[in-house]
DNA sequence: CAGCAATAGTTGATCGTCCAACTATTGAGC
DNA sequence: GCTCAATAGTTGGACGATCAACTATTGCTG
């Protein structure tokens, strides 16, 4: 299974290095945990939240189906079922793409916009509560500086099929 | 639905606070798509990964089910279905734990831990590839502290049900 | 020490995500 | 302009995660 010299050639994380990646993998886990909760009582998801959120940004509230995942960072799949259900709740509706035939774009309804209000008041409560209030300001602006720069290099390759990959 | 002074009283994200967040936000959902993505080809998933890997590194390399379900943050029950999932792969066992008759261990197996050197061998490469070589050390560092004081903030609160919330 | 709340862990139903396979349309090369 | 590859999006089945309900055991309080 394991050629011998792999074992040796992989550069192992040494002390500081495991222990700021455990804090991360933990740290963002547990964050992903409680903004999902927060938004738990309003019948919505995060991931559902950051679809409508980015439609109520754009121009005429609508953006097509592949814009819109490439954006909130879900699958084709993924996103046509996020989409089913927004818009089984009268959040969003689909229309067709006449510019090319294939496409199809995702609409922001009223109602949507008007759930989207409270949900996003609920949203940045609690990325306040537990994110930003616990880091000082430059220390929060250099995390996402860095993720910046992670997302920078991650979106490159994951230019491809239905699930990201090859 | 929305009282008019909540809508006010929101202390909305700055712009570069939004963008910070944005960047967190998407950055570590691609992280995690790259990290399960490299690990799936030996037959598993990261979240499995840190159960083994955690008790690879535990005294006689056991841990209790709730310990370890703190430790890689998971629900009580979704630590069930995972080591469920382990232990029909024949790399953990269950045993009773004598000193509390509610409790139980889960103990790495030979093969277990046969596996676990594949798998960490190819996690700490994909670790390095997708975030710390894209980062300055320094800035790799800081990011891990920073999200220790998150983890700290998040974890007093979490310490509950089933479920980590109320 | 009786009674009851709290803790440890499991179970199964439900729901969300992933993946592979599929249709439809567009674009490129000859 | 015909062929074939690439792209847009959908579908359904398999799998993992979540949630509520449950059993068993322990610990607290009077």
């Amino acid at each position: 299974m394991t050629s011998p010299s792999a074992v040796v050639d992989t550069r192992w994380l040494t002390e500081p290095e495991q222990r700021a990646w455990r804090a991360f993998l933990r740290g963002s886990r547990l964050l992903e945990v409680a903004l999902d909760r927060a938004l738990a009582p309003l019948g919505t998801q995060l991931s559902e939240y950051e679809v409508i959120s980015m439609l109520s940004e754009a121009p005429s509230q609508r953006l097509r189906m592949s814009a819109l995942a490439d954006l909130v960072v879900q699958s084709r799949s993924r996103i046509t079922h996020t989409a089913a259900r927004l818009e089984k709740r009268g959040w969003v509706v689909r229309e067709a793409y006449l510019d090319d035939r294939r496409g199809v774009e995702l609409v922001l309804t009223d109602a949507g916009r008007a759930a989207l209000e409270d949900i996003a008041i609920r949203h940045v409560e609690s990325v306040r509560e537990a994110l930003i209030d616990n880091l000082e300001p430059a220390e929060f602006l250099a995390l996402g500086h860095a993720m910046q720069k992670v997302r920078d290099a991650l979106a490159e390759e994951g230019q491809a099929t239905d699930a990201f990959g090859i």
